[in-house]
DNA sequence: AATACTATTCCAACCAATGAAAGTAGCGTG
DNA sequence: CACGCTACTTTCATTGGTTGGAATAGTATT
């Protein structure tokens, strides 16, 4: 500071430094602060990790309580809305597929009376979309609504195998994430077990962490054939035998894949075309 | 360009004639366009049902999109976005009661196998958080995501009844809402039926559309002994006696609450410290 | 009482936002 | 094959909503 040459562009009194951001990216930005760990924020929280002053955050928050993505507590803190919620539970590949697959989930449930996965793609992770959990089941990794790595959850698996293979390659390309307490797997083997996963319909990951378990995972199918979802099961490691398992998993992902449209026709060619 | 200035009011190229809604707001509106019955919709719908020019709507649409708030169909429709359905699952009062409230509403559902439900009062309105239901359950009259009103419906009595006095007023100066299947209270009716919910901790309702249904719903508090979310079951008429529903009912919306935090009475301490 | 932080209000400058107009694409019809 | 119709997209001159520093008010901490 101190010195006061400014010359001919003088800026006076209103300085306009960082300025050129569309006010919906904003806004968006705005709720993109919220996550797993920070649920309820102060305004100065979410300016601060929005990057953008007060004042300007204020505005747009005001705008977004007022229709509902926010609500604020009695404490001044603001959290997501239920309104935002409730436009989100519109999402067909959010709610959609788990409407139609949750009286599914809920029968292999009672099976295993541990956990019951349901999870979609979304860009390069998958999203879980529901988990339905007895109190007392083995501690589980991720939560509803949270994020897992495709290449080391046997959910993942199922939705990288179903992916088109320029995505694939994609993934495969990437180095591994090294996620603690599953055994990482070099390229050439998860090219195999994503053939493996397409040839019988069935992803198997056992991990260490949070605890020791097991999880079976099998693909959902849409009209059109695609993997939209994938649906596991996880249970503590050695309870009972993955092939008990995988017969009850697969059917209930057939079972939900038919509800979707998916006329089985025998798969006449799993893999689309060129192969090799 | 040297307009030839027709007369006085000259609209002559660029005219804006209704322009000053904020941009949030119109992003807003058009993720409020969707609905129960319009989970895709072109961009043309869009625009109409939101009122703007396709231009407008289109732009809005684009960031909506890079966001992830929506995404485009094949067909070059627009649906809700898995990326809103993450950050609505931070909602407190719409994924956060139902995480916690989940496992009891299982135990629940497995004494009945017919509907369990879960509802938040949002407005003038209750919302439902979550439902499970067996495949060959009773038809019931509201999705998950979708609105129930608060004085028709089991859930609706006893988040009316645990609301504040003044828009429990408010609720009841207004005309009832005459909805079919369901006998419609006399004011009174409703202040003492608000009245015995409060003592007992149960609303009870039968419906006979769409179908014969006897629903009991019990309410949720938390910490600070407010009334935050009603649980209920829906049971086809006669299948079970009310009166032996509503024990288990009570019972689970209890263990919900005491997992919130409800001790009985007053917490010293509601500080958080603040890391980082 | 001083300090430090957060929340809110104000307002002049200005850039992102606006929407009519025109262009492009797809489709059914004469 | 021309024609009309509709839906989608791009362009661009105009401007009003948006912006953020500064000031003020409120609250917790030293």
């Amino acid at each position: 500071m101190t010195a006061q040459p400014d010359t001919e562009t003088t800026p006076a009194r209103g300085k306009r430094p960082k300025q050129g951001e569309p006010v919906i990216d904003r806004a968006l930005s705005l709720l993109a602060v919220f996550s797993d760990r920070r649920r309820a924020l102060t305004l100065s929280e979410m300016a601060r990790y929005a990057g953008m002053p007060a004042p300007t955050a204020l505005r747009l928050i005001a705008r977004l309580v007022a229709w509902g993505a926010l609500e604020r507590l009695d404490d001044g803190r603001y959290v997501v809305g239920v309104r935002l919620w409730e436009v989100a539970s519109l999402s067909p590949r959010g709610h959609g597929v788990r409407e139609i697959a949750l009286p599914y989930l809920e029968d292999l449930f009672e099976v295993t009376r541990h956990h019951v996965l349901l999870a979609v793609r979304d860009n390069e992770q998958a999203v879980l979309i529901e988990r339905l959990s007895s109190k007392d089941a083995t501690e589980v990794a991720y939560r509803v609504g949270g994020r897992a790595p495709l290449r080391s959850t046997a959910v993942g698996l199922v939705l990288l195998a179903g992916a088109d293979q320029q995505f694939q390659e994609t993934i495969l390309r990437k180095p591994p994430e090294n996620e603690p307490g599953v055994p990482d797997m070099p390229e050439g083997q998860v090219r195999r077990t994503l053939s493996d996963v397409r040839r019988t319909g069935i992803a198997m990951i056992r991990r260490s962490l949070p605890s020791r378990t097991v999880s079976v995972a099998s693909p959902i199918f849409d009209a059109q054939g695609s993997v939209v979802a994938a649906l596991s099961i996880v249970v503590p490691d050695g309870s009972t035998p993955p092939n008990v398992l995988a017969p009850a998993v697969r059917a209930a992902a057939r079972a939900v894949s038919r509800n979707l449209g998916h006329h089985a026709e025998a798969s006449p060619d799993a893999r689309t075309h060129s192969q090799g």
